[in-house]
DNA sequence: GAGATCACG
DNA sequence: ACGTACGTGATCTCT
């Protein structure tokens, strides 16, 4: 039998600082009682232990279990964030039915120890969870410590047995208190013997094993071999003698706790379901709720939250007149719910019924009714308005199908991304779950290649697409207000909304592509990679798998016994930066360099996009507007906006994307806009003028920073500058941009001081924001767009840090997201406005690209310089630059 | 599924 | 005393 008993303070610690902040929409934080739940259950999964207990401190948390977030956390205390999660932890616990332990005045360590004597006493094995050390003292025949530590969000555990405690330490477990006792331990109070440390104590100890036998024998101490020869060590464990007895007893667990205990209490039990249900749902754990199979009490009484949303009766059309007078219900409703499949065969459509105020859903099928293209026509015409879930893809669809899309009114998916844009995904499932605190079913429902074919009975698909259309209902009526609440309803209306027109529209036309040019460029790079291989084979003295970073390090560091420069979590590092600082030391590193950029090129690039080129001969990437926690969009399946382009090789990749025949390619970009934005935000008067006065940037800050005049500027002097412009947006530290231009931390530290000197509205600036979004929350755009910044308030260095980080640079980059979206708005109006055939194909952040023909380009060109130019009024000049080419990369030039 | 690497702005 | 720049997506290896 096998009891496992939790160290609760020591794991929710590790839990609380391993786990990235985490709070429920009201601001409460859950990250430390998440991250506890996920290290027990992987445990629980490990041992499968047949009883089950948590113990606690029942004081403020002690010095050593903060020991290792540094002084300060020690001196403050366990932090606010931590502290208001342990009461939550205990309600989860008392729901999940686990024991829990804790007694005035002893710690969790005196437990832990108490309840594994009693668990030997009464023949059961014990299993210590802990993150802290001082237990290890426990370990023994049958109690094993498993020794939990969290890094960057995943959590180890190492297991401590008696036989592989004295295979790292050279000693039994229990003496690990007369090395305590020895050499102390400041965070635990425990002084120890003046002058002896821990490499002196270790030898003592291994040697000697109790405090005991080495005062027994202090006569022969200086001679023992082993023992580091210090003067006066014996003279210093005289003097120490009281100071290591008291530190005995100080370091010693006591297993005496009065504690009334019996393991078989403790035996494993089913949890309280309804009561960890409604725990998870306030501490919004949907997907906890969801993996446990959690259930509310009296599933179908409804709680409170659930009022909001209604399943509205369903009907299946059956003719055309039917249909005909749905569509004259739905142009006098105020709005519809439309919920699409992608081959726009099915659509379900809700609405109110105007006389019972009723919700209702009806559902159309292509194969049952004829006239249905024309149906659809109708209803996704400007006359009926529309509520529906990611509007850019069921306007693709319509696109596809011929069908003008327009009246729409509302996207859920967008609204809830505006809210709150770094939750990561937003499907109606997970939505429902968060806003409504009810369970929605999966799109897999009806989306299921088989959802309505009669043999699996589609009765159910239907119903769940009802269900989604109710959550869909749901989220405008909460949605709306939210975004007006917050200030973003211009934002929305102004630029998201009609976005997704133009991004459906780029996404239908797509990019040229020259796929024969593709396939000759992936034979070259083909047979260039064979060579290359060889070469390495030959230079290395055996074959291995290039691509296995693992392998490549063996060949490189332990093989070539070249110097390793830098870790990463699982071994050397070999990334470009390491190779470049082992160039010339050895052949190899020069090939493998080149082998990567052709093995990138060709698996990335050449065979990732044929495999995506459609029937059209074009690649039709698809952009995601519910993705970037700034507001940028971003582009997958294929991503266009990672096209080489820094490399000669690599760009060679843009002259395969061309234009038809008699055709051409615009680019048109900004001029640093990131930079202009940031002279306008920090309203920053030398570097307005430095704008104004259409100079290079990068060299006048040059000047500004090395206190020399702008012809003196040398090619090295302005990189260096354009490198602390760039790092000033990204919230810059010396260490980083000392790394990044390969200069000493002291020399970029004077970089930065100079920059800010000379630019000290930009210093203003940088901390104003940072204290203004401590305040609120949040930062945002000109426009409004907002992101939360729950980091600040974190007690976490780093991750304070980043948040700080992301203060200042959001406003900027997401502003810059906001003024190229009106752009594209515009820029895709104002073509069809001048009856132009131009279309938009590509947007890659700070550049549009348009296809149009030949004779449009000077025009197309003017549009665009003009439209992005005017759409933001600016301390500083807004400019951007077109060109044309028959290529993408002759466009770019 | 996570980590390492590398492509872009 | 901390660890080291913002925002993405695709491919490959390895568990």
């Amino acid at each position: 039998m096998k009891l496992m008993v939790i160290d609760g303070n020591s794991i929710i610690n590790r839990a609380f600082y391993g786990v990235k902040p985490l709070t429920t929409r009201d601001g409460q934080p859950t990250n430390a009682v998440y991250g506890f739940l996920t290290i027990v259950q992987k445990l629980l999964d490990e041992e499968q232990p047949e009883a089950l207990c948590v113990t606690f401190d029942m004081r403020a948390p002690t010095f050593r279990h903060l020991a290792y977030e540094g002084y300060k956390a020690q001196r403050k205390g366990m932090p606010e964030e931590l502290a208001s999660q342990m009461p939550l932890l205990k309600q989860v616990l008392d729901a999940m039915n686990i024991p829990r332990y804790e007694l005035e005045g002893w710690e969790a360590d005196d437990l832990i120890g108490t309840i594994a004597a009693k668990d030997a006493a009464a023949g059961w094995d014990t299993v210590v969870v802990t993150g802290d050390k001082d237990s290890l003292q426990l370990v023994g025949e049958h109690t094993r410590v498993k020794l939990v530590s969290t890094r960057m969000g995943r959590t180890a555990a190492k297991e401590m047995t008696p036989e592989s405690f004295r295979e790292e330490y050279g000693f039994a477990p229990v003496h690990i208190i007369d090395l305590k006792a020895l050499m102390g331990d400041a965070s635990d109070n425990i002084p120890g013997v003046k002058g002896v440390g821990e490499k002196t104590a270790m030898a003592l100890v291994q040697l000697y094993g109790s405090i005991e036998r080495l005062y027994s024998h202090m006569p022969e101490i200086c001679m023992a071999p082993g023992v580091p020869a210090k003067p006066g060590v014996v003279k210093k464990l005289a003097e120490g003698e009281r100071d290591a007895r008291m530190s005995y007893d100080l370091a010693t667990i006591r297993c005496t706790a009065p504690l009334a205990f019996d393991p078989e209490e403790n035996r494993r039990r089913a949890v309280n379901a309804p009561a960890l249900y409604e725990l998870f749902l306030k501490l919004e754990f949907s997907k906890l709720i969801e993996k446990m199979g959690l259930t509310p009490a009296g599933a179908g009484a409804g709680g409170a939250a659930e009022g909001k949303l209604k399943l509205p009766a369903l009907e299946t059309v059956a003719d055309q007149g039917r249909m005909e007078a749905l569509l004259e219900q739905w142009e006098s409703a105020q709005h519809v719910g439309v919920l699409a499949l992608p081959g726009l065969d099915r659509v379900a459509v809700s609405w109110t019924d105007p006389e019972s105020g009723e919700g209702r859903a009806a559902l159309c099928a292509a194969e049952r009714l004829e006239g249905y293209n024309a149906m659809l026509r109708r209803l996704f015409s400007q006359r009926i308005q529309k509520v529906a879930h990611n509007v850019k893809d069921l306007m693709r669809s319509l696109l596809e199908e011929g069908i003008a899309p327009g009246g729409f009114l509302f996207d859920t998916a967008v609204a809830a991304y505006l809210l709150s844009p770094t939750d990561g995904s937003y499907d109606l499932e997970k939505l429902s779950m968060s806003y409504f605190n009810r369970e929605a079913p999966k799109a897999a429902e009806y989306l299921r290649e088989d959802a309505f074919s009669p043999l699996s009975g589609c009765a159910g698909a239907g119903q769940a697409m009802a269900q989604h259309l109710s959550v869909i209902e749901g989220l405008y009526e909460t949605l709306a207000p939210k975004l007006a609440e917050l200030g973003m309803e211009r934002l929305y209306r102004e630029v998201e909304l009609p976005l997704c027109l133009v991004l459906a529209e780029m996404e239908q036309a797509g990019m040229l592509v020259d796929r024969k040019a593709l396939a000759q460029f992936g034979v070259m790079l083909e047979q260039r990679l064979k060579d290359g291989e060889a070469a390495i084979y030959e230079l290395a003295g055996e074959r291995f798998n290039i691509n296995s970073t693992q392998q490549l390090g063996h060949i490189l560091f332990d093989k070539l016994e070249l110097p390793p420069v830098k870790k990463t979590k699982t071994g050397w590092s070999t990334n470009a930066e390491v190779l470049e600082k082992l160039r010339g030391r050895h052949p190899i590193v020069d090939a493998i360099l080149e082998y990567r950029q052709y093995a990138k090129l060709k698996s990335t690039y050449v065979d990732g996009l044929t495999k995506v080129i459609a029937p059209d001969g074009r690649i039709h990437t698809s952009f995601q507007n519910t993705v970037t926690a700034t507001g940028r969009l971003s582009s997958a399946e294929p991503n266009l906006q990672n096209i080489p382009v820094r490399t000669e090789l690599g760009a060679r990749l843009r002259e395969m994307f061309v234009a038809p025949e008699g055709h051409v390619l615009v680019d048109a970009d900004y001029s640093q806009i990131e930079l202009r934005l940031l002279a306008h935000i920090a309203g920053d008067a030398h570097m307005i003028g430095a704008f104004l006065s259409g100079e290079d940037i990068h060299t006048v800050t040059a000047a500004q920073v090395f206190g020399v005049p702008a012809q003196e500027i040398t090619h090295e002097m302005r990189r260096r500058a354009k490198a602390v412009n760039f790092g000033i947006v990204y919230g810059i530290s010396d260490f980083s941009l000392a790394q990044d231009i390969g200069v000493t931390k002291g020399e970029a530290k004077t970089y930065i001081e100079k920059y800010l000197e000379k630019y000290s509205g930009v210093r203003a600036y940088m901390s104003g924001v940072v204290e203004q979004a401590r305040a609120d929350g949040y930062v945002s755009t000109q426009m409004g767009r907002r992101r939360w910044l729950p980091e600040l308030r974190s007690s976490n260095f780093n991750l304070r840090s980043f948040g700080e980080r992301v203060a200042l640079n959001m406003p900027i980059q997401g502003t810059a997201a906001d003024i190229i979206k009106l752009a594209m708005i515009r820029v895709r109006d104002s073509l069809r406005a001048q009856g132009l055939s131009a279309r938009l194909v590509l947007q890659v952040h700070d550049e549009l690209i348009v296809e149009c023909p030949q004779e449009e380009a000077e025009q197309v060109k003017t549009l665009l310089e003009q439209e992005m130019a005017a759409v933001a009024d600016l301390a500083v000049p807004l400019i951007a630059d077109a060109h044309e080419g028959r290529s993408w990369a002759e466009a770019k030039a």
